[in-house]
Formats: C-alpha cells, sequence, structure tokens
DNA sequence: GATCCTATCCTTAGGTC
DNA sequence: CGACCTAAGGATAGGAT
C-alpha cells in the first residue's frame, strides 16, 4: 500500500521505522477497536514504541465466557490483564 | 471496504459475526507481524472469538529496552506474558 | 510522534465450499 | 473457523508541516 510496497523486513533507517510505527499503529489500534465492537470481543493489544514507549488499547468488552479450561495459560493472562485493571482508553499509557 | 459498507457497531447475526471475526482476525494478526518486523519491536495481541476461543499473537521481538518507569503497569504487563512464555507462534492456543 | 495529502496497494463483505 | 473469489472501501508510503 503507499506510494511503493514494503518488503516485511526490518526498516534499517531510524526515521522510517518510527514514522511507520506511528502510522501503523494508528491502523492496527483502530482494527482492534472495529473487530471488538463489530463482534463483540474482549481484545487486548499491547505494543512497545521503537524508543520504547508503550501503548494499550483494550476493546469494549471486558469480560468473557468461554469453556472452562485449567490448561489454558490464556487464562492467566488474561486474569493478570483486568485484575490491574488499566483505565487507558486506547490512548498511549504514560 | 468490501462489497458493503459496514457501520461499526455489534453485528447482530450470529453468523455474521463470526464470519467478520475470521476474516478480520487474520488481517490484524498480519497486521501485528508486519509491525513487529518492520519496526523491530515487541508486540502482543490477546483476543476471543464469539464463541470464546482465545488467539494469541506476539510478534517477532521478545525484549524490550525502554526507559525504567515503575508507575507504568505495562511493565507488570509485558512482565506477566513473558515470564508465563507462551510458545505458540501466532496460531491460536488450544 | 501527530497531522495533512494523494497515489497505490491491501483488506474485506458477501457468497460458496 | 478456514479457504476461495471479486468488487469496492480502507490503510498507508513518501513527503511536508
Amino acid at each position: 500500500m503507499g506510494r511503493v510496497k514494503l518488503k516485511i523486513k526490518r526498516l534499517e533507517n531510524t526515521n522510517g521505522r518510527q514514522a511507520t510505527y506511528g502510522k501503523r499503529k494508528h491502523g492496527i489500534m483502530k482494527k482492534a477497536n472495529e473487530l471488538s465492537i463489530l463482534c463483540d470481543i474482549p481484545i487486548i493489544l499491547l505494543m512497545f514504541s521503537p524508543t520504547g514507549k508503550p501503548s494499550l488499547c483494550k476493546g469494549k468488552r471486558r469480560y468473557v465466557s468461554f469453556s472452562l479450561d485449567c490448561g489454558d495459560l490464556s487464562l492467566i493472562f488474561i486474569f493478570f490483564i483486568y485484575l490491574f485493571g488499566f483505565h487507558n482508553d486506547n490512548h498511549q499509557l504514560a
């Protein structure tokens, strides 16, 4: 997309990495929100910028109803996520 | 996109929700992987299907170097994520 | 990093298996 | 849920602010 097709490999130019990060971060967060709303599902997206700045995106739906499987590590995962109750709404942390 | 533009609100049709989930899940996971590689950053994406099936997507980069901020909850977040060391590589859990 | 702009490539709704 | 197909709306590279 865009003017030129990018090869999916590490962008060696530092400025290019940061510029692309800013654009794609916006895009993927939008996708996460849309998916959460359209399908009415919980979703969590955490990423770090090339400079280390964290961004967190939560879907609108907070609770999950799924078949209990004690071996499923994602249970622990989602548990901690909501235990600590991030309050930001799809904005950057700190 | 697609043949018709969707309004971003809960799809009331159950089959529609599941079909859209399958398609968009594929798309957002691809985006997450591309972003991780292009910008060389850690990224975590967790979501649940409308039926409750969890999917986890991790970027290729595992470690973060960022300015330490003890008040940043995401530190705890990323800590647990890697402490439990999910082994799947962008495939569905369970 | 955020925002604006445009050309160009990409994702995806709807339908079928 | 996944895969395949097509038309049409969406995301985004590059450049500038």
